[in-house]
DNA sequence: CTTAGCGATTATGTATACATGGAAAGAAGC
DNA sequence: GCTTCTTTCCATGTATACATAATCGCTAAG
């Protein structure tokens, strides 16, 4: 009967690999990942009707869990409440992913503040040192062909370490419903990059910027942290730019099928 | 069938006075202002378990509905979700207030950075400016005795036009959903001064911080906005600090219950 | 007296039946 | 041919029945 609360960037971090068919779920969970799934990977056309009864017969289950997936992912920003009732797969606008992106800097340069100001554990500190040094591995180990997967874990892991040392459990809450849209996330638009020539370059500076966020919180100076991690998300609507020129680029950013897409000349 | 997804700070602007009693509403949306009345209200001991079958008796509709509303409430902040399944009344530790507080601040201050960048249309300028005159007037009728539902009630009115300014959907949900922690919103804590000698004083400087506001905003100033609103937002913590020393100040805010209070000497 | 184990109660998770309101499709009138 | 009205279908909101897991209390043993 465990609810489990399946946030999603949490469980990337705590079971590496528990597919769909882990009898410990119960069904609304299920659907709740299956729906989600299905959303990201553009299987539902964005602004169309989500039918409870179409979902029924897609993902196996009852109306019941399918309910409570529609209405967990519609608080998650994945849906969109229909006034006359239901749900609609959200669209979203360029400005509004630059925007989500910008809350999330936002969000992070506080926690970068607040566990500057009040200090961390060492043991912390030890962790988020110790997980820049595998991010540095994996840069030095190949300049050419960079193990990106590798790299966005870690990435994922570091900042998860970060948003801790904040020790808010309200801080991360909201840190986890704005990561929770696929494109906003720290590292989503990182594989954008990664046909690109500059790939290392921006890495490079991103995990400076790693360094430096973990020296300043550890010298306690919040003003200095708060503003590098805001500068750090940047990073990403760089990244975001680069990825609304190339459609190519845009594939490879999972749910990107749901932003609406400005023309361009 | 409609949902109308009734987030609080919402409606409160929209319509003035519809009770639970308006036939438009569903059984979820009615269960859900119910719920959160009772446990703003602390009609329901904080850390308790929130039973489905005693709400369905107590609210008069069917377990389906209450369930809607407990898993709403809980995206909410209000109710937290029990391991083994259902959901138990949410408490705060006074840390987590100040966080919350502390986030919609940084998220304000968000705001009016990006109004003051991007610009704002002469009409918002104007309703701020009107809506700022009016808090002018309550506070000079009453230079004794304020009327301070009146002066509350004009305060959220500013504080949504703000947030409007940035036109940033993404960032009023965040805000939203920050705000619905009923001691976390703009004006929860005013109240708290209502019976000190000091009340004139102190809602002469948020009013003064809220024109300094308008003005950065107008003349695109986006770092000084940022940083009066986050400023502004600290108002709150020494509204906090008082109430947490004062039962009898606590009292008046809406679910202060729900707080958790350190044992003072 | 404390603790461990077992059983009963109860709570939640799930499935499904029913009613109502909206949306789409078809027919009729202009 | 286009518009509008009507009708049908279907989607959601709601209620409830059922199954299973958890919690609480009781009993018995150490």
């Amino acid at each position: 009967m465990s609810i489990a609360s399946p946030e999603s960037p949490k469980d990337t971090m705590i079971k590496t690999a528990d597919k769909g068919s882990d009898r410990s779920m119960t069904q609304t969970v299920r659907a709740q990942f299956a729906l989600r799934e299905l959303v990201l990977r553009g299987e539902l056309n964005p602004g169309e009707r989500v039918s409870e009864l179409q979902m029924v017969e897609r993902l196996g289950v009852s109306r019941t869990p399918v309910r409570m997936a529609l209405v967990r992912l519609e608080e998650e920003g994945l849906l969109e409440a229909i006034p006359s009732g239901g749900f609609s797969v959200k669209t979203f606008s360029e400005k509004e992913v630059f925007e989500s992106i910008e809350i999330r800097g936002t969000l992070e340069g506080l926690a970068a503040r607040l566990a500057a100001e009040r200090g961390v554990s060492r043991t912390d500190l030890r962790n988020a040192a110790d997980c820049l040094d595998a991010i540095d591995d994996v840069m030095r180990r190949g300049t050419t062909e960079i193990d990106l997967s590798r790299y966005v874990e870690l990435n994922a892991k570091f900042h998860h370490i970060l948003i801790g040392m904040a020790e808010s459990q309200t801080l991360a809450r909201q840190l986890e419903r704005v990561s929770a849209l696929p494109f906003a996330s720290p590292s989503a638009l990182v594989p954008v990059q990664s046909r690109s020539p500059e790939l290392n370059q921006i890495l490079s500076i991103a995990q400076d910027q790693h360094h430096c966020v973990l020296s300043a919180i550890e010298r306690r100076e919040g003003t200095r942290a708060e503003a590098i991690m805001r500068e750090h998300a940047r990073i990403a609507h760089r990244n975001l730019e680069r990825a609304l020129t190339n459609q190519r680029d845009m594939d490879l950013v999972p749910g990107s099928g749901l932003i609406k897409r400005r023309i361009r000349a």
